[in-house]
DNA sequence: TTTGGAAAATAAACACTGTTCAGTATATTT
DNA sequence: AAATATACTGAACAGTGTTTATTTTCCAAA
């Protein structure tokens, strides 16, 4: 039964070619501004088609948001190259705040649009963030344990550092920091600024 | 003419009633599952009407914003009571994570929601936080003149506060903090021990 | 007090959106 | 070749923000 297997492999291509389109799109465009019509004129098939293969807006969403997790600990994967857990921490807060410049509309759909994860009841889906949260758990984790960071608990440590990072980073994609009146060239240096010395605080 | 004044007067009732309507409806149901027909149905007018008041829906997201802004300054000015400019930073802080607690869907249209401040264009629109920033920027910095805070910077120090406790809420508003694995009730004791120990390492 | 003109409110439409469904075309099995 | 299962789509539904042509309301001058 070969024709069994071709089917499934054609439905599995058709998720790619549709998850493919979304993704370069809401990229270019965010997320809000894509309709699936777009995403139908774009891959050539009829809007009706691509839910034939997604149950909604939501779930094509989710399959991008896993696909941007994924590259996600692939950058980070590439960026710990450090011995030291404390440098390793160091590249990995960098490695964020790259990978939110790099890629903006990414974060934005990743951490901080409101679907589709704030749809109730589908409680253990929200596993997307899990690879790239372990690693900071873990690396937060070794530097407590080796009296290398000012913090007891990892899980308290683990959020903290994360919250530091996420609330620069979202405030300044909402352009929030306006209100500090600094020059526009002086923004990302100051947020760099304040990453540096918050990193510089936490450690023994 | 006291028709003129009375016209202007009842412009001015208008707008009121349209964003006294449109404010509530946003914190019952968040701003992008209320329309502007919703709207209109509530205070008994037709869509258009608004349209002879509010040139779109940004512009009274906007005017809700800044009701929204006042209203945290004065939760602000209600909870800084204390004497100690310390004392007072933290107060500012706990009255901001308060602010967000009570009021989680106004916190979002003043923080997260991407409308309307990235209209391109309208810089010098964005003035509504100011009193808000203003009041923690010279907290800030009078806790660093009197040496009180391991900061030198005091808008590195201002940008970085903010930062910390809005990266928290806004993971918490996204429930991006599952990761954590935490039971539900010790997420938000976790966010209260992440802020007290915040504000413990930045101080002298 | 009636009439003319300005101002305010609206019904209806436009161009979208996510989503569904009845019907058509294609491929596979009998 | 006929019957059946699969894949696809046109058209529609109910909603959105917004605009426009039309009607209603109000005020001032004749």
């Amino acid at each position: 039964m070969g024709i069994a297997e071709r089917k499934e492999r054609e439905r599995a291509d058709m998720r790619r070619r549709i998850v493919d389109a979304a993704m370069k799109m809401f990229v270019e465009e965010g997320y809000e501004k894509v309709s699936i019509r777009n995403i139908a004129d774009k891959i050539e098939y009829s809007p009706a088609t691509i839910y034939l293969y997604y149950k909604d807006k939501d779930e094509l969403l989710y399959d991008v948001q896993k696909e941007a997790f994924v590259s996600l600990a692939d950058h980070f994967a590439r960026s710990l190259t450090a011995a030291e857990p404390l440098e390793r921490l160091m590249q990995l807060a960098w490695a964020y705040i790259g990978f939110y410049r790099e890629n903006p509309e990414l974060y934005d759909l990743m951490f901080i649009i409101k679907a589709p994860m704030n749809a109730e009841g589908e409680e253990e889906k929200w596993k997307n963030g899990d690879s790239a949260y372990d690693a900071l758990y873990h690396l937060v984790a070794e530097c407590i344990e080796k009296k290398l960071l000012r913090f007891q608990n990892p899980t308290i440590a683990a959020m903290s550092i994360w919250a530091f990072a996420h609330g620069l980073i979202s405030l300044d994609l909402r352009s929030r920091l306006k209100v500090c009146k600094l020059p526009e060239k002086a923004l990302n240096v100051s947020i760099d600024d304040a990453i540096t010395e918050y990193l510089a605080a936490v450690r023994c």
